[in-house]
RNA sequence: GCCGAUGUAGCUCAGCUGGUAGAGCAACUGAUUCGUAAUCAGUAGGUCAGCGGUUCAAAUCCGCUCAUCGGCUCCA
């Protein structure tokens, strides 16, 4: 057997024969200690398809959740996976040696300070049991039960000795014993969490893994990196609650969160990058810029919209509403509260009151304020006869809904209670529904490019079959609808992503997400299909044929919420707005009093062009005026002093430029107002 | 809704183990009249989130409520 030898091919295309059981620190070594050093763990892939197959299916698991449990695990359709540096090899392979500079095995190194800090959390606090401990995209964290919270001073200490066990160095062992041995010892230990996760995610008979550092031992899939020294820069940043198993009937465990880095330089500059998220929060934004607030005595997730904010609104609105009737959409307005006999029509009070707010007494009947503005639209709709020769209506809304939200889930202009949606509704024949679902697609294509977004996902969400009691309509019509919102996507060479179980209640839905600069996902446009509110309120057109039809419908909104894409946009600029957005295009600045004069006239002409101007007035150095307008971001300052007013001119500062020098004033007006025309982003 | 933290002047924050509030900026008044990111001086401004309790005495200790923040869950 001694005799035997596989071949390992190395990325430069070279192969090498080595004794079966040879590990990837051992190939690492032959080459150079320097490599061996920095290498974290080694990603594989069988040569052999045969092979490939036997290798995967060893504990794999295809549900996210086993993934989380198991931690980093590159599995791919080439059999590509991570292993240990110390996992013997004993097949034929391609052998990648991950260094400290690797992405992917950033991820190992953050799942073994998972590890790292469970070993500190028992050795401080030897009662608390343990739940799962993943690595995530910003760090890990480690899912743990225990009476008492953790308070700041216990993160404090359980951070001081992970220091420790680093120092330690223990190396990561993994060790292999039946799963009945592990679920013993783990029942015995009162592990409960453990023996859930072995029952779940191994079958009887199957050997279980276990990774050892001194003292500690967890049930892991791994692969880890060599040692707890290996882990040279983390923290620990917070806890939180999280539910056991992610149901909220099940208790609540403590998730510790860390972060980990491959050294301290990198992790500095992960938290700078925080900090820099943290300045462009629409809420510190929000208030700086003074957009919008939210009013304790008003109650929670009701947007105020102050002055500047408004202005960015109207704008946003305006475009959309001359888009829209471009688009040849109609523009409609729909009442707040409505009888709850509408709501029991449209199915509302079956399956979304838990969302409405209760209903209230008037004297004829008990009404509820709106949630959503389809009823409103149908009513529209309903109010005449309808011909195939008016198909299809579209009807669009900026319409105020409200949805309870529970306590804890409000979230700035993000997630609100009160929030406004460029909502329309379109009645059409089925044959038009394809058409009007892609026009629908680009529109909102456009919505994105104008407001400045580049990239966006799609996600074709679809109900579950297996829980019909949550969506109304048959088997036959959700596939229907499904296929057409494929067909449309496919045709426009969209990729998207199905999600099952994600739909409305009424139908299947397209939903766009917006990646914003700093490559965050935001969901925002969606483009649902419903076929239960034509059926509910009876809705029909007659036909070429002089019968009675059932039109279709789609509900779309571009915008999605305009509180929450405001709330994005502000993040997106991080408060410096597009010239055609910005509350405030120019700010003027007299260099003395002597000079308010002749501001005074620059104010009219720029005004009289359409500008929003600001003249600061008011008896203070020009510097500190200057400072005012950048703080607030605004476009252009125009500084003018003796030299501007003796020319008709004025000396321009451009945001994020600086000083320019002076200009004629013709010249000035002729780019800033096509800058608004434009709608650049760039000034 | 759940877990944890937080709530002091318009804003950002200080106020140790209880002895009845303080700074900077902003505002207002006055002086200054200035060439590209903060002129100087003075004045005014606070139910210490709200309600209740303990105490001779509460911003400070306790309870409840509201709101905010970080998560979980849920969602546009």
């Amino acid at each position: 057997m001694s005799e035997k030898t596989i071949k390992i091919q190395l990325p430069d295309g070279s192969v090498r024969e080595v004794a079966l059981g040879t590990t990837p620190y051992d190939i690492a070594m032959s080459i150079s200690p320097r490599l061996a050093a920095a290498v974290v763990v080694a990603r594989v892939r069988p040569l052999t398809p045969m092979a490939a197959a036997g290798t995967v299916a060893e504990g794999e698991e295809e549900t996210s959740e086993a993934a989380m449990y198991a931690g980093p695990q590159a599995g791919s359709a080439a059999g590509e996976r991570l292993v240990d540096l110390a996992a013997p090899l004993t097949e034929d392979i391609a052998l990648e040696l991950l260094k400290e500079t690797d992405e992917a095995a950033l991820k190992v190194v953050r799942h073994s300070a998972a590890h790292v800090m469970a070993t500190a959390i028992l050795e401080l606090f030897p009662e608390t049991k343990l739940g799962h401990g993943p690595a995530t995209d910003q760090g890990f964290f480690y899912d743990v039960y225990r009476e008492t919270p953790f308070s700041e001073a216990d993160l404090a200490a359980i951070e001081q000795k992970m220091a420790e066990v680093v120092a330690r160095d223990e190396k990561f062992v993994r060790e292999e014993e039946p799963r009945e041995k592990g679920l013993t010892d783990y029942s015995a230990q009162g592990e409960f969490m453990k023996v859930h996760f072995i029952e779940k995610f191994t079958k009887p008979g199957d050997e279980i893994s276990l990774y050892r550092n001194g003292g500690f031992v967890d049930f892991c899939r791994g692969p880890h990196v060599p040692s707890t020294g290996r882990v040279k820069a983390f923290k620990v940043t917070s806890v939180a609650g999280a539910y056991w198993l992610g149901d909220e009937k099940n208790q609540q465990l403590q998730r510790v969160y860390g972060t980990a880095f491959y050294n301290a330089k990198d992790m500095e500059a992960h938290f700078k990058r925080l900090e820099e998220i943290k300045a462009r929060d629409h809420r510190v934004l929000g208030k700086q810029l003074d957009l919008f607030s939210i009013q304790e005595v008003a109650g929670a997730g009701l947007i105020f919209w102050h002055p500047k904010g408004g202005l960015i609104r109207k704008t946003m609105e305006d475009w959309m509403r001359d888009e829209c009737i471009r688009r040849g959409y109609e523009m409609v307005f729909t009442p707040h509260i409505m009888r709850r006999e509408l709501w029991k029509i449209s199915g509302h009070e079956g399956f979304y009151s838990q969302n409405m707010y209760p209903p209230m007494e008037l004297d004829d009947a008990e009404y509820r304020l709106k949630p959503m503005n389809c009823p409103g639209h149908i009513l529209i709709y309903k109010n005449s006869p309808k011909s195939y020769r008016d198909l299809p209506q579209r009807y669009a809304e900026l319409g105020n809904v409200y949805r309870y939200e529970r306590s804890g889930t409000m979230h700035g202009l993000l997630r609100v209670r009160g929030f406004t949606q460029d909502d329309a509704h379109i009645f059409c024949t089925p044959e038009q529904i394809e058409g009007e679902i892609a026009a629908c697609v680009e529109f909102a294509d456009e919505v994105l490019k104008a407001f400045g977004f580049a990239e966006f996902k799609v996600e074709l969400s679809t109900w579950d079959p297996n829980d019909k009691k949550s969506y109304v309509g048959d088997e036959r019509h959700w596939e229907t609808a499904v296929s057409s919102l494929k067909k449309v996507l496919d045709a426009k060479g969209i990729p998207y992503r199905e999600i099952p179980g994600e739909a409305a209640f009424y139908g299947p839905k397209i939903d766009i997400k917006l990646v914003d600069v700093l490559g965050r996902l935001w969901q925002l446009s969606t483009v649902q299909f419903d076929f239960n509110l034509p059926q509910r309120f009876e809705l029909e057109y007659t036909g070429e044929d002089g019968e009675k039809h059932r039109p279709v419908m789609v509900h779309r909104a571009l915008f999605g919420s305009v509180e929450r894409f405001f709330g994005v946009l502000i993040e997106h600029y991080a408060g410096a707005f597009p010239m055609w957005l910005a509350p405030v295009q120019v700010g003027l600045v007299p260099i003395s009093e002597k000079h308010l004069e002749y501001a005074r006239s620059v104010k009219a002409k720029l005004e009289a062009q359409g500008l929003r101007v600001e003249l600061d007035e008011r008896n203070e150095k020009m510097n500190a005026k200057i400072r005012e307008f950048t703080l607030k971001k605004v476009p252009f300052v125009l500084v003018m002093g003796d030299k501007e007013a003796a020319t008709e001119a004025v000396s321009v500062r451009t945001r994020g430029k600086g000083d320019e020098g002076s200009v004629a004033m013709t010249e000035f007006i002729a780019r800033a107002v096509g800058l608004v025309e434009s709608r650049g982003v760039l000034l």
